[in-house]
DNA sequence: CTCTGGATGATCT
DNA sequence: GATCATCCAGAGA
């Protein structure tokens, strides 16, 4: 694998540019290095209400203020944790989502955390389950990803055949709609690789009720 | 493959 | 009190 850590420039610039720009990059947490396969953006505060800082600056979601290059890692749903790379300067809060990946170093290390019987196209396939497979949580919030400690983004491998040479083709990326949300349900913040396995189903926010609303 | 409902707690109104 | 940038198991096609 390639040492070559993205440059902080690469974040300070808007969310859903940094996005399909972000796609076949490395994310790297110790043993495990995952190349991306699908994301997606949210936007600084008053522009998308979909994003974490649509209403202003939280203590939950002040990583996203910070500077760009930095790890938001969120908790949610009482048992997920999600992770984000942050853009645009201090202040503007928006950040990328990472959304799956496939696991290109560490299968053992990822399998280990994920279960045993989880297929490899699997063990990065969604928000929650490739944190899992990273080894990521609340500890790792706020972490700067460009500066090339444990945690780190690489630019990952180039394409082995020179230009003109017969060969892979490079990735076809693809836009849509973003995944699990209730509002802004129509921009196509999501960017991801067509037709790779390792790229998560999409799923319509389902409003939902808990159960047991009065103690009978 | 699709659809449904349960789990579980921090966060925000 | 309601919501939540999710995952899993189980049922059905």
């Amino acid at each position: 694998m390639t040492e070559r850590p993205l440059p902080r420039e690469f974040f300070d610039r808007p969310s859903h540019e940094v996005a399909p720009d972000l796609l076949g990059k490395v994310l790297v947490h110790g043993p495990v290095a995952v190349r991306l396969t699908e994301v997606e953006a949210y936007g600084p505060p008053g522009t998308d209400p979909a994003s974490h800082t649509y209403r202003g600056r939280t203590k939950r979601n002040a990583v996203m203020f910070g500077p760009p290059g930095h790890v938001y890692v969120y908790f949610t749903y009482g048992m997920h944790y999600c992770v984000n790379l942050v853009c645009l300067p201090e202040g503007l809060g928006s950040a990328v989502l990472i959304r799956a990946g496939e696991v290109v170093e560490g299968v053992e290390a990822a399998r280990a955390r994920r279960g045993p019987v989880v297929r490899d196209r699997d063990l990065a396939r969604g928000p929650a389950r490739l944190t899992v497979a990273l080894g990521l949580g609340r500890e790792h919030n706020g972490l700067d990803a460009c500066d090339g400690g444990a945690l780190r983004i690489l630019e990952g491998d180039p394409p082995a055949d020179p230009p003109g040479v017969v060969g892979e083709r490079p990735p076809v990326i693809l836009a849509g709609p973003r995944t699990g949300i209730s509002t802004a349900v129509e921009t196509p913040w999501r960017f991801w690789f067509a037709g790779n396995p390792t790229v998560s189903p999409y799923r319509r926010h389902v409003p939902r009720r808990r159960s047991s609303t009065s103690g009978v």
